[in-house]
DNA sequence: TACATTTATGTCGCACACGATATAAATACA
DNA sequence: TGTATTTATATCGTGTGCGACATAAATGTA
């Protein structure tokens, strides 16, 4: 392998870093006005999809460990977005539900894929790129999913 | 615009938030052995093309904020990676130096793109595709960049 | 049934990120 | 020359991420 294939996952690994960063920065605006940060905004959009789920179940469709999630969550519930409540059948298993006021905020956060979608959206980007792009990050989460288990 | 459309910046957005955790653990491993953080990999790398830079150069190469970058090399210079100096002809400027030690993680750092490499490459991902995804990420780190100074 | 193991969640400590703000040096300009 | 502004760096507070570890409930098994 030479220098330029060494180089390529530097390249690649730095890009998506700093595009990581700056996403989130580009949603800060819109959440700012929700009061929410973006990891929030996730976890509403996994409850807005589907409500009374499990922490666990939170954690593994973000990708997060519990002892990110838990503290997220905490913060969630103080700012009553979401309430706690441990399951009866068992025990150990916490059910997070969307408070009234976590439910509305999904209105409010409506227009916000449009205007992410209108910045990230230019003449030198086009939807098959995009999807293309989609398809490779998945293809490389699945990997590292995996690879991060052993 | 239909819904599909406005929930494909969602679809970019997370995968490339989640691409840049996993890709930050699949290097831990190899950067636990030299004891630093993949943060401090990036300003080494920095360091390592061209020495003796100052904090500001470093901030614009990285992407990142001084209220992020002066705390990092608060650390490495505890660590002994670095040292920072004043400069003589403008008080103001922190200039970033290369250890003995920094520079001599230069070697151990050398298999490390490789090992990255070999974890991303698959037969479902090839090069051309990489370098394409590389392009786009570019661009819109340009985009955004852009969008956040205003 | 008693005890080891697994599972679900949580706490703690540390290292980022970043907005808001502070400080000192350099520069602009009245 | 004196003062306002700009520039370079740093500090503080808050919110993630995550490794190491803790705890309690459920499950497996001798």
């Amino acid at each position: 392998m030479d220098d330029k294939a060494l180089q390529l996952s530097n390249q690649v690994c730095f890009p998506i870093y700093s595009a990581s960063r700056l996403i989130t920065r580009a949603y800060k605006p819109y959440l700012d006005e929700m009061g929410i940060t973006y990891p929030q905004y996730l976890v509403l959009m996994v409850l807005w999809e589907s409500d009374n789920v499990s922490v666990n179940q939170i954690t593994q469709k973000l990708l997060l460990n519990t002892n990110t999630v838990s503290p997220l969550l905490k913060r969630m519930e103080k700012l009553e977005l979401i309430e706690r409540n441990r399951s009866i059948e068992d025990e150990r298993i916490v059910i997070v539900q969307l408070t009234e006021k976590g439910n509305l905020l999904k209105g409010q956060a409506k227009p916000i894929p449009e205007n992410l979608l209108k910045i990230m959206l230019n003449e030198n980007i086009n939807l098959s790129e995009i999807l293309q792009l989609k398809e490779m990050l998945n293809e490389w989460i699945e990997i590292l999913s995996e690879n991060n288990k052993n």
